[in-house]
DNA sequence: CGTAAAATTGATCTGTCTCAACGTGGGTGG
DNA sequence: CCACCCACGTTGAGACAGATCAATTTTACG
């Protein structure tokens, strides 16, 4: 099996070897950083990209009141800051919450890899499905009551961390406290500790210690309605040639 | 002044004579759609991009239970489907809510403008921004109180439609119903009413038969806690250098 | 005019927040 | 190695923003 990156990105499409070389490469020297490290803040451009190989990140925004929204969680394979490659200066802050490696790609490696058609998609494809993500939470956070909204993330987790390989049968590290999600989802942190209450009562899940076991994944996705569409997932199975 | 598509383009940095040129062309044969009618639905593969020229359109997922929620608005020099030129399918629906002039750009077309670096990176840019926008969307639902979401909204709509010369100091066209305001903001219609009251009775705004006027715009930026930075307006303004 | 969609109003209900304790477990320094 | 500490999780009570239900009024338009 090849490194991270390269899984990742075939999810899209199968990429040539020599693509996979130069990923192999890129991918060699990572760092390690603690938990609860700013990597990224609001207006800064920085110098390199960074790449999450392990751990979970997350971006978020503060308000003038103190309030902090978190608006994606980051996981290995998962790029940080593709966008100020064109954006110049950032427009939120992007933080570990566990212990995580990472690497540090120079923007000139970005731009040796937008040179080759094939990465260039995938990355393209990349910053596509982190859009596709993004919408799913303001449905999520809009329209869903708190109790499917935790589930749902619970769902889009396990399947984005089935796709690296870091699930087994359900079950999966989530190394976030019940303030965080509720930073995410909106909520305080009292009433998701009573939501999650309830899904352990309705033998959804299990979660102590940061180890989620999700007891009946067919059950927690119809509860939470969880459609994968938006992760576009298995995109090559179909054998579908590219597009003129 | 050129067409609108060049003008928004060039937000973000000049375009070469040439650029234009095609975009110029590309903008050439409108057709007209009514009101409310689903451009692209969910599960589409769309074999044009559509530009909107004139009117308001917006992304959309339906519920199970029949919620609606509205995930971005669509305004003049807004693309609706770049992104299936990479994803395949379309995860969510687009529909008009005015009237709308609309441009199909055939597939072709769009990769010959990527194949030009500037028009690739200012089409980049665009997917960037939406993205952008997304995030702040959901910081709106996420953690701000009904009166500070739609006075929000109000903010953003106002400087991208300046952004498009459809403004005339502090007002523009706002052809939405509360009830679609409603379904963006993840409230219920009755309360969608009860917040304009609101606004308008704290002098903030005038809203009537779709014409808004915003009465104090520093005031009503500073109650919504409105930080144009995500837009990524004015690029090039500082005149920086493209980086290597 | 007549009709349907949109806006408005009032009354009531409820999910979620806030405030205020209290419990608990893992790490650290004495 | 124990005791303390602090972050995290949990519980209870009360308050409130916003939802829901049910009319009624206004507006747009054929």
């Amino acid at each position: 099996m090849h490194n991270l990156l390269t899984r990742k990105l075939e999810t899209f499409a199968p990429l040539p070897e020599a693509d996979r070389r130069l990923l192999d490469q890129t991918v060699q020297r990572a760092r390690l950083i603690g938990e609860r490290q700013d990597l990224i803040r609001e207006g800064d451009d920085p110098s390199h990209v960074y790449l999450i190989l392990e751990g979970f990140a997350c971006r978020y925004k503060l308000l003038p009141d103190g309030r902090r929204q978190i608006m994606a969680y980051l996981i290995p394979g998962d790029f940080c800051d593709l966008h100020v490659f064109i954006l110049r200066a950032m427009d939120h802050n992007i933080a570990t919450l566990s212990p995580c490696r990472v690497v540090d790609i120079p923007r000139a490696r970005i731009l040796e890899m937008t040179e080759r058609p094939a990465l260039a998609r995938a990355l393209w494809w990349c910053s596509l499905v982190d859009e596709a993500t993004l919408r799913e939470w303001l449905v999520n956070i809009g329209a869903r009551s708190a109790e499917q909204r935790v589930a749902h993330l619970l769902c889009e987790l396990l399947l984005r961390l089935e796709a690296v390989g870091l699930t087994s049968n359900g079950s999966y590290d989530l190394p976030l406290t019940q303030v965080e999600i509720a930073d995410t989802m909106g909520l305080s942190h009292i009433h998701v500790n009573r939501v999650l209450q309830r899904l352990r009562a309705e033998e959804l899940i299990t979660l102590k210690n940061g180890a989620l076991v999700i007891l009946d994944v067919p059950r927690l996705k119809a509860f939470s309605g969880f459609n994968p569409n938006y992760l576009h997932l298995a995109e090559h199975k179909g054998s579908k040639e590219p597009r003129r």
